[in-house]
DNA sequence: CACATTTTGGACTGAACGATACAAAACTGG
DNA sequence: CCAGTTTTGTATCGTTCAGTCCAAAATGTG
């Protein structure tokens, strides 16, 4: 064999998340990088290959996380639309605890668009999974009552992913917790039955 | 006197704008702009001081035509919510025409958080003078009896705000049209009396 | 304990970065 | 038409950028 690794990767690319969550890709340097995961440039290069690959390696293990937590809220017990209050608390209590980051997503499309492909891939498929299951959410609550049956499944989970997008966002920029809380009560009510 | 300039400040401020919308604050280099400008680097320092300086200009910019064309439409003739619903559809046909770049202020509170003090104060300027029209046609629209009036208008306002900025992400990230219109119908919905 | 293999640290690369220096150019008031 | 002032183009500044190179270090295997 060789000689082995000094760091663990999954933990090198959490700390290079939290490092483009803040700053976005190109206000991340390679040297912040290196800061930030405390290795050494020839172990990022040996590892990563290019910044752009870390980053996509930091982008899916966000979106991998998130979904993860999402998706045990919205297929969590309880009616349609608990779940999507679950889903808008977990959200503010969530920037609530990190103090307003905003979500990586979020700035990754604002700050590419849909200019790098690679991007736009991961961007897309984040977008699907997260649809998936709040389009799921929005048909089971249309069933047990509590979600408006005069709307498309689809067109909710459209609102709700929105709806989650923009909190994220005025958290970023700041706004307090009673401003985040009274957009989620209004948008929770426009997903409710009537 | 002395030698006249040969460029139109508020053009310049303007291509810079583009420049900066697209690609944002750290994707857009000096070179950038002087292509984008078509300044030399002399004239864009001579006029502008710095980057940054010219960045808040094209902000301030942004900002200004921003509220003028909201602000008409909050103001105009009409129910309150027909008067939201103006600035949905505007805000939908607004990034159908240009294909999707999402707002410039969006963008900026992505990529720099509340980090740089100066674009915070811009971003907080901003955000209340959007508030205060959103609310004052919230407030409106209920006493014409359109707007839900168990709501607090301010609230109202800050759920309107989220939104727009919730479709021009959408948009952004290449969301196709019938799904911005369907999320700002039940945005609407939310916003209308019941 | 030597070998093959991989990781690691640090020096280094050329290119691009934001910003400046300076002299020629272009204007106006006298 | 000249003096004074500002703009402009070009060359250049030192720094930082993403990425490479290479020798030393660290392992398992024979």
């Amino acid at each position: 064999m060789a000689r082995p690794r000094e760091f663990d990767e999954r933990a090198a690319i959490g700390r290079a998340m939290d490092a483009f969550w803040v700053r976005g890709y190109e206000g991340t340097s390679t040297q912040a990088l290196c800061e930030a995961t405390g290795l050494g440039r020839s172990s990022i290069y040996n590892t990563f290959t290019s910044k752009h690959e870390l980053f996509m390696r930091a982008l899916d293990h966000y979106a991998d996380r998130g979904i993860v937590t999402r998706t045990a809220l919205l297929e969590a017990d309880g009616t349609g639309i608990e779940r999507f209050r679950a889903l808008f608390s977990f959200t503010i209590a969530e920037e609530d605890e990190t103090h307003g980051r905003g979500c990586l997503v979020v700035n990754t499309v604002a700050e590419f668009g849909d200019r790098d492909p690679e991007v736009k891939a991961r961007i897309d498929a984040d977008t699907e999974r997260h649809l998936a299951v709040l389009t799921a959410c929005a048909r089971e609550g249309q069933l047990d009552g509590t979600v408006d049956r005069s709307r498309e499944p689809a067109d909710l989970a459209e609102f709700a992913h929105s709806t989650v997008a923009g909190l994220r966002l005025m958290s970023r920029r700041g706004a307090r917790r009673a401003a985040l809380q009274a957009v989620a009560d209004i948008a929770l009510s426009a997903i409710a039955a009537k």
